[in-house]
DNA sequence: GTACAAATGCCAAATATTTGACACACCGGG
DNA sequence: CCCGGTGTGTCAAATATTTGGCATTTGTAC
């Protein structure tokens, strides 16, 4: 799922190669068909092939991951989570993106009140 | 791993239980085992069981999940996705942490001129 | 010390997943 | 039209995981 979610909406092929430790083909076909079983993808067809779209959409699933994540490592705290990402050498938030940021959160506590 | 990470330094039972749809007893010190195997965990002995511990320590690993799920689910930006978390019903911050995090970001932006 | 409860170790059987091979459908170029 | 390339569908065999049973170990209560 999270390959898809980052693919966008792939067919099996684009989904093998985006894997890092892909299994056959075969295997992802099973796979997917699986996933659509359960509920999470739906496919339609696109020429001769499919391509498969997840059924929650990606900013709803995309919360609910960073709900998860935000509970799991740093105890409910965003404001923790934050600081994390701010000195992760590999993510590098330019100064536009902390000026919106700060305007954001601006915003967020004055509708709060 | 992302049980063992909220439990901290958890038994074989203790993962069983956090666990949402819990295969057998058998399976779960299996795969604990096995992901020893693979480096990402440690145990030693506590009295007559296991203790579990996560080779790689929190923070760091909840760095990189949360660099994860910004890459999949917002593009890689931060802003879009604590504008996710802070629309996310199920997650509220208070306003202690809205200035917290405020503060945070105004020091980004200081040391990162 | 002894008995009990609760943990790990180990194993064979049941179940699930993965693989590779092949059949068939479809689009495109010659 | 016909063929090659590239999809999907399906299947049996290989492999991996999960289960449940039982032996063994070890703390705890009496």
């Amino acid at each position: 799922m999270e390959v898809i979610y980052r693919l966008g909406t792939p067919t099996a092929r684009q989904v093998v190669e985006a894997m890092e430790d892909p299994p056959s083909r075969t295997a992802v076909r099973t796979l997917l068909r699986i996933l659509e079983d359960k509920g999470h993808l739906t496919h339609s067809r696109r020429g001769r092939e499919y391509v498969y779209e997840p059924t929650q959409p990606r900013r709803r699933a995309g919360r609910s991951a960073l709900r998860r994540v935000v509970h799991t490592f740093f105890d409910g705290s965003l404001k923790d989570a934050v600081a994390a990402h701010l000195s992760d050498p590999r993510a590098k938030p330019d100064e536009a993106q902390l000026k919106e940021l700060a305007q954001l959160i601006a915003q967020a506590r004055r509708s709060g009140r």
